[in-house]
DNA sequence: TGTTCCATGTAAACTGTTACATGATTAT
DNA sequence: ATAATCATGTAACAGTTTACATGGAACA
């Protein structure tokens, strides 16, 4: 997943490994987070593999390594972007692929959604499902964590549909 | 955090490994999930800890190694409960703890969720701030996922006032 | 001169999954 | 007969965090 992240943001341009570490911390973080410790390791792999490559420059006597993603990379990227998008129960995982949306057509955009929504949907009704019997064995507590899944769920369908709609125009 | 679950759901009584995995997907799967591979070496580690106690069974031909908490479980799980609820940006794992308040005493849960909206709304106001710049810089995509953080967290901020008025009947 | 920030990187530890191995019982 | 479910367990792998190590630049 890390390196699909790292792929996406270098596709708006050249980061070093602080640069997206940044970069994520900034406007990702209320869905993936990655520490140093997992993405200087994910840049090596991912040069060796030809994916990426570096450019060290010295700006000010300061030393800093610059990653651009290779055609190779650009094609695993996409190929990974043509996939539909990952759901989670227990993560927002699906708002990795979404935010990179904006380098596939808004009909490809627009399946990926409705495929969304199609995963969520049964997900949505076994908890409701179980709802009433929850309530009976279990106590409020539990109960109202079942709670929390079913809004959550519910939650997911609203903003796909808000975001399809948004597409329209 | 595993063995923290696997403590609270012995304290509603015994249960042998594959139970254990039976009732997590059952009532837990919307917040957390284990597969035998994690919970077997996990009841290992507990019973050689002495925090939980086996006992093998054989029912109708069937074997069976039910799992007792023992006291210095008990002590470890209440220690645990007395702890802040766990907040985590990308994983409801505040429902974990929540999960088996049932083992406290109302003002205690009421503290803890109190102090969980404590942590929860300046993690808000952050991304409510980058709202308006993240919507100049950004696309419609991005946009969006920022957009799901900031109803997210407000869901999270409802859902605790509502148990908080459940529990003052 | 010391502290903070920028910047890269590694090693150990932790946590967990997947796949496999085994074998009994129950349902078709 | 055979497939599915019950039941326990291990080994290999994967992905990650935490803590550490290093060193320069900016600032107070």
């Amino acid at each position: 997943m890390l390196e699909y992240i790292i792929l996406g943001i270098l596709m708006y341009g050249d980061k070093s490994g602080y640069d997206l570490k940044q970069y994520i911390q900034r406007i990702m973080s209320n869905f993936f987070d990655a520490s140093f410790g997992s993405i200087y390791p994910a840049l090596k792999r991912m040069e060796h593999r030809g994916i990426i490559v570096s450019r060290e420059t010295v700006e000010g006597g300061k030393f800093k390594k610059f990653y651009t993603i290779s055609d190779s990379g650009k094609a695993e990227f996409m190929n990974w972007m043509e996939q539909p998008v990952e759901f989670s129960k227990t993560k927002p995982d699906h708002l990795i692929k979404v935010f990179f949306c904006r380098f596939l057509p808004k009909e490809k955009v627009r399946d990926h959604l409705c495929a969304l929504k199609k995963e969520v949907e049964p997900v949505l009704h076994v908890l409701e499902h179980n709802g009433p019997e929850v309530k009976k064995q279990y106590d409020i507590y539990q109960f109202s964590t079942l709670k929390f899944g079913v809004g959550y769920y519910k939650y997911i369908l609203n903003w796909c549909d808000d975001l399809l709609r948004a597409l329209e125009d």
